[in-house]
DNA sequence: GTAATTGTTCTAGC
DNA sequence: CGCTAGAACAATTA
């Protein structure tokens, strides 16, 4: 469920937390999506101290100067901080630095990937992709616009939760066919959703390393009715996945 | 026991 | 071949 505001603010959190610390020891407690040999990913780690951390598309990236870990949180995927002899339940992978602290990946769908120095990807985050190439984009695109903004191969960050949220920000119903939709008011609400959301869960969250973050959902969400100005959620599916929506968002074909 | 959940990847069809 | 829609799969809990 972390989609880009949640990682972003993962990656702040850890930064804070963590950086400059030494990695003395890897834990990796499932192994099977991971791209290397758990030794190879301990060699590569250990002794090593901790640059930074930041967002790229819906993954995260520990910088450890000349060796990278990746990490794909998936559907389920959370992150807590630990003490050293602490294994929590449906740990994936636990990265221990000296003194005691550390933080672990927890899946209980064992779907979390971790992936030892990823291979660099050209598709624009959608935080900083230009509006030219937005607008290009949607005008050939004949697809429904909310796969469009789904579709990592295009534009990364955005998933299922935060679609909805921009959609219905920008007043355009989620069915609407990408290049009839008025672009640069799309392309505004993903900045003005996207940059609100890190803000608001940067703020709520504070500097505390606790599994899934709280979030701010006004439409994407099973548990409203109706949205904070009264307007009825309906939901539908688009290519499978749950849909929340308005009356309100216009429709453009 | 089964429904529900969603990111990614694969495949069929136009 | 390029693009799109939809299915399959992953794994676990409520």
């Amino acid at each position: 469920m972390a989609e880009l505001p949640d990682l972003t603010v993962f990656a702040q959190i850890l930064s804070r937390r963590f950086k400059g610390k030494i990695v003395e020891r890897v834990e990796v407690t499932v192994g099977k999506k991971l791209n290397v040999s758990v030794k190879e990913l301990q060699t590569a780690l250990e002794g090593r101290d901790l640059n930074g951390v930041r967002r790229v598309g819906k993954t995260l990236q520990f910088d450890f100067g000349d060796q990278v870990l990746g990490l794909h949180l998936m559907l389920r995927g959370e992150l807590v901080a630990v003490e050293d002899n602490e294994v929590p339940r449906f740990q994936v992978l636990a990265i221990h630095f000296k003194g005691g602290e550390g933080f672990a990946v927890l899946d209980m769908q064992k779907m979390a990937t971790p992936t030892l120095n990823p291979e660099q990807n050209d598709v624009p985050d959608a935080l900083d992709m230009e509006e030219s190439y937005f607008t290009s984009l949607l005008a050939k695109k004949r697809t429904v616009i909310k796969t469009v903004l789904m579709d990592q191969h295009v534009m990364r960050g955005i998933g299922n939760s935060y679609a909805d949220e921009i959609l219905y920000h920008a007043g355009v119903s989620p069915f609407s066919i990408a290049k009839a939709v008025p672009a640069e008011k799309l392309f505004k609400s993903i900045q003005t959703v996207l940059e609100k959301a890190i803000k608001d869960i940067s703020r709520a969250n504070g500097d505390e390393l606790m599994g899934e973050l709280k979030d701010f959902m006004l439409v994407h969400s099973s548990k409203l009715k109706v949205t904070e100005k009264g307007e009825l959620i309906r939901t539908d599916k688009i290519g499978g996945r749950m849909t929340y929506y308005t009356d309100m968002q216009e429709l453009f074909l």
